[in-house]
Parts: structure tokens; C-alpha cells; sequence
DNA sequence: ATGATGACCGCGG
DNA sequence: TCCGCGGCCATCA
């Protein structure tokens, strides 16, 4: 893959997240079909993982398929991540689940 | 060049 | 629900 097609699915990357609507998630394979790359979801969380600390992207409307965050449930990544969809509203069930009807579709 | 590593995914068992 | 495995692909040692 060229480094413009690189730079290009980064981009596109980062407009499908930032469209994520308040108070809903989207697997990072969503966001990478939605960005027309659909084989790349890893891509789309090495992206998040080097995102700038101070940056506006809603990176924590991103979960995985399962509808789990993808980091460890005691580490600070977890709790930060979680906190903020509950400040937009979405549920959590006891096992970490994110409900269905918070999914973007 | 080669092998290991991920904020991943889907399909079983 | 909880693993394990194979597929995927950029990045890095």
C-alpha cells in the first residue's frame, strides 16, 4: 500500500469517528468499512493509539465487536473510557457489555 | 529479510 | 459466555 493511500485511509479514518453521533459506538471494524478500507480495523487502533492527548476526536465512542472496550477492566484507559459514554448516556450491563441500541448504525 | 506485535474480526467448539 | 485459531496488515526490532 502506497504511503498516499495511507495517508488517505487515515484521513477518511478520522472523519468516520469524528461523525460517530453523541451517545452511540462503533467497532473499529465499522469504522474501517465505513471508511472504505475494510480490512483494516487494526489500522483504525493504531491510529487511536497514537491520537495527541489533548485531541477533540470522540476515540472513546470506538469499541470492539463484542461491544467491549478493548483494554484491560483495571487499567486507567478502561475507566476513562468508560466514564465518558456513560457521560453520553450509554449502558453498560454488568459484564461491560455496551446495549445494543447504543450502536451506531 | 524475518519474526513478533497490536485499542481487530469472525467462526467455531 | 468464554477461549482458541486463522486471517489481516502496518510497524518495529
Amino acid at each position: 500500500m502506497k504511503s498516499s493511500e495511507q495517508q488517505e485511509l487515515a484521513e477518511k479514518i478520522f472523519t468516520v469517528i469524528g461523525g460517530i453521533p453523541f451517545g452511540k459506538v462503533a467497532s473499529y471494524g465499522q469504522v474501517a468499512r465505513l471508511a472504505g478500507f475494510p480490512k483494516h480495523a487494526r489500522k483504525v487502533g493504531q491510529l487511536l493509539k497514537n491520537l495527541p492527548h489533548g485531541s477533540t476526536l470522540p476515540w472513546y465512542r470506538v469499541v470492539n465487536s463484542q461491544r467491549r472496550l478493548s483494554f484491560p477492566q483495571d487499567s486507567i484507559k478502561f475507566l476513562e473510557q468508560k466514564s465518558r459514554l456513560q457521560a453520553e448516556g450509554v449502558v453498560f450491563s454488568k459484564n461491560h457489555v455496551i446495549a445494543k441500541c447504543c450502536v451506531w448504525e
